[in-house]
DNA sequence: GTCATCGGTGAAGAAAACTTCCCGGGAATC
DNA sequence: GATTCCCGGGAAGTTTTCTTCACCGATGAC
């Protein structure tokens, strides 16, 4: 079952939520201030409930660095003053939810199980997203391709073809194929191939991995 | 052959050079400005032979442009006025070479053919490491255990297969041994797994890019 | 000692990825 | 109308990658 994180400064309410956490079969963990939630954040907690008034680290500060250390976590603010400033900010950085006290046990639940499914859902997307980029990617003639169409902006099948010193055709037309159905390659009105967006984007990611490999460069 | 772009405001200094360089085999490309230049800079160009004091942008400035746009293009910096200062910026801005007018025709062929080698060169280990870093990415279990590792620092062989619910743990070993050979993953001195320094990049490149894919997350 | 667990190696088989070959429709050229 | 080049599909064959299985030495617990 899910792990959860509940920090909030006001002893009777954390304790509270805790229990009411494990009773619908959670497991919980609790801290006092900002500074001790990081402290606990584990690779295994998959959500956290956080005060947004708390002494020392406030709960804007916390959720900052929560996200900063753990961009996929899933963090729900709590307040019992809550301003549309306030939700705006939280939002902006990062919070997936928020939540105004009082509230009741069964809102509580719920927003936690909806927030849970949807890291689920985006989780499981993501993870078939970058099957198929890495797929693309780990091939050196992809790369190639892709790099090329990057450069041209817009290129016909043959000149493609040809820049890449490709003789076989139809071997490159597989990999074009895969570069499509992976979403990065698109052909335009005029048959042309281009980047798409997200292609764009990648080509950006290959280009910071070549740096990082090596730095010299 | 290498095709060059020349980049000089001094259009019988630029000529000379060209002609040069056309004589010695290379396809020349000339520009009388850091606009000019940028806007004839394609993917085919392999250096540039770049004047640092020039009217309207600076050769400074298109430095930084230049290598903005396509960061692994060589620049060859050329100054009538040479200061150590001016040369350490350059090289920071990321010059690759740095000569000083008037110079020898027989220097200049020598510090181009240097440069050209030394691309070529790096290209071609880089694309070695490309290969066999998209090739461990290219596999969820590999990634998955490189994240693992990751977050948890150091961790044992038997522990890592555990978290990972891998039940046949030579399967593990398999990609484990995939990932040290990639230079990601190395065992320290009591037979921890640990992240090397390359590995930690790698991490983040895929952070980026997982960003990339799912702005949303 | 005896036994279980840890941390591997190596080889065979299964699965996936890649290449090659053959084909066909459409556009352009003669 | 015939021919040639462009762009691509599909299937068989080949190579690479991945999984599974059998086994082994070391270490530590009992």
């Amino acid at each position: 079952m899910a792990k959860i994180l509940v920090v909030d400064d006001d002893r009777e309410l954390r304790e509270n939520i805790a229990e009411v956490l494990t009773e619908a079969g959670f497991e919980v963990l609790k801290a006092e201030s900002g500074e001790k939630a990081l402290q606990l954040l584990g690779p295994a907690v998959d959500l956290v409930l956080l005060d947004l008034v708390m002494p020392g680290m406030g709960g804007m500060a916390t959720l900052s660095l929560l996200k900063q250390h753990q961009p996929r976590l899933r963090v729900i603010m709590l307040t019992a003053f809550a301003t549309v400033e306030n939700a705006v900010e939280a939002m902006r950085r990062g919070a997936d939810d928020y939540m105004t006290k009082p509230f009741k046990v069964g809102d509580l639940l719920m927003t936690v199980r909806k927030n849970l499914e949807e890291a689920k859902f985006q989780e499981c997307h993501l993870a078939l997203d970058m099957d198929q980029t890495f797929n693309c990617l780990s091939n050196p003639m992809r790369r190639e391709i892709l790099r090329c169409i990057g450069r041209e902006g817009r290129i016909r099948f043959m000149d493609l073809a040809r820049r890449l010193q490709i003789e076989d055709h139809t071997k490159m037309n597989f990999h074009l194929k895969l570069l499509r159905e992976a979403g990065l390659v698109a052909q335009d009105e005029r048959k042309l191939y281009t980047l798409t967006a997200e292609g764009r984007r990648v080509i950006g990611c290959m280009e910071l991995l070549a740096h990082t490999l090596n730095p010299k460069v």
